[in-house]
RNA sequence: GCGGGAUUGGUGAAGUGGUUAACACGGCAGAUUGUGGCUCUGUUAUGCAUGGGUUCGACUCCCAUAUCUCGCC
């Protein structure tokens, strides 16, 4: 269901924003960090998990659950909230990014990208109205339009008639946009290049949105310039009361960068990701799970969250369920790693109301990447 | 007891009389940013059962010993 953006409060200083929104009654506030559910499920974690770690929005995905098992399904089963059963809002990614960053080989036209399934190779087309259909039917609270994402590397001239392609896009999506208790975003593109990102940002304003982000900063490795650039290049071009989201960004240190440049909400596999592979976020930097020197280690995983995995189990167990490949080491790590960014944001609302953002972040930066605490 | 075959790193194993002993798994470490629980990268045997010998040179050839294994009695 729809609900509505309320600006709170501007940092002085720098970009940073406090915003919140009533759904459901129960109040949120960002900015915000949206745990990622591709396959409608934040992958090994409960409802019941989510809701105690503290998660908000969190993200479900087009092209997946296009392929498997099919819009139509979740339809009859009430729609994505009642199929996987959060109450909490659904925001559905438009297949875009998937497409090009998954599904090869693909082929470009104005009438939208062929490509071929993940899955089974099937040859499949998926179009701005095809990706919106879809959304609809999924019925999350925002659906977000259908994009191209090049990569940061391409020409200016093949951005350029991408971004303009992306516009047409944006347009032809929300033309057909019917779900009346549904949200629609657009998305910024522009990769490296000041003109276009501002281009993009002002010509997808005019389109009208209900929020809009900015993509395409968290593709192949680029470097963090790069992406701190293209949100200052966007921002500004954006309005105010509307929610901004920057897309796939996670890194702490991104986090805060971005909220600083005046980003409400962000998501990223990054802490999903990382359980799964053995790592965990600690206020001291990440760490690998997987080291040898956890063998023996039955202190908790760390000493200052207050997530389920920290206050039961130690490293060396921990060590042991994700060397064993046992499911549960990543549920726990899941668990922590999503807490860790959850908190990481309420630390931030704090400093944002308390005017020190900016001293928070030196603070923060000191003992992410400082020496050795341990 | 007689005859045959074998013995290479943590594991499974390639290998040739001549620079640095293949590959895989495992181990160790790194990567991971709108998620294929996929994956990628680096590293990992100063030594080829033991002791002799032949040779300019042997893991590769010869002898002995040890261990394993197959067949026969």
């Amino acid at each position: 269901m729809k609900f509505i953006f309320k600006l709170e409060q501007t940092d002085k200083l720098t970009k940073a924003r406090l915003g919140s929104f009533i759904y459901n009654d129960v109040l949120y506030e960002t900015p915000m960090f949206m745990p990622v559910g591709t396959q409608a499920t934040v992958k090994t974690l409960t409802k019941e998990e989510l809701k105690e770690i503290g998660s908000g929005i969190i993200l479900a995905n087009t092209y997946h659950l296009w392929l498997r098992p099919g819009e139509d399904i979740v339809s009859k089963a009430g729609g994505l909230h009642k199929f996987m059963n959060y109450d909490g809002p659904i925001l559905t990614d438009s297949g875009g990014f998937q497409v090009f960053s998954l599904a090869n080989p693909k082929d470009i036209t104005e009438e939208g990208v062929t490509f071929k399934s993940h899955l089974n190779g099937d040859k499949l087309l998926l179009t701005p109205e095809k990706s919106i259909a879809i959304q609809n039917k999924l019925d999350s609270d925002i659906a977000m339009s259908f994009d191209e994402c090049p990569p940061a590397s391409a020409t200016h001239e093949y951005m350029e008639q991408s971004i303009k392609r992306t516009l047409r896009w944006a347009k032809r999506g929300k033309d057909v946009h019917n779900n009346p208790n549904q949200m629609l975003f657009g998305i910024v593109q522009g990769g490296p290049y000041q003109d276009l990102r501002e281009y993009s940002a002002k010509e997808t304003v005019k389109l009208d949105f209900d929020g809009y982000s900015i993509g395409g900063v968290a593709n192949d490795g680029e470097s963090k310039e790069y992406m701190y650039q293209a949100i200052d290049y966007s921002i500004p071009h954006l309005p105010e009361n509307k929610i901004r989201y920057l897309m796939g960004v996670g890194e702490p240190i991104d986090l805060i960068e971005g909220v600083i440049r005046g980003i409400d909400i962000f998501d990223c596999v990054l802490p999903t990701r990382l359980a799964r592979h053995g790592h965990a976020f600690t206020k001291y930097g990440k760490i690998n799970l997987r080291n040898a020197k956890y063998k023996e280690d039955f202190s908790k995983l760390t000493n200052e969250c207050d997530c389920y995995a920290c206050k039961n189990y130690s490293k060396a167990y921990i060590r042991h369920l994700i060397v064993a490949n046992e499911t549960l080491g990543a549920r726990l790590l899941s668990i922590h790693n999503i807490r860790f960014l959850i908190k990481l944001m309420e630390d931030i609302r704090n400093s944002i109301k308390n005017n020190n953002i900016l001293e928070f972040k030196e603070e923060f930066i000191k003992n992410y990447y400082g020496e050795s605490h341990e």
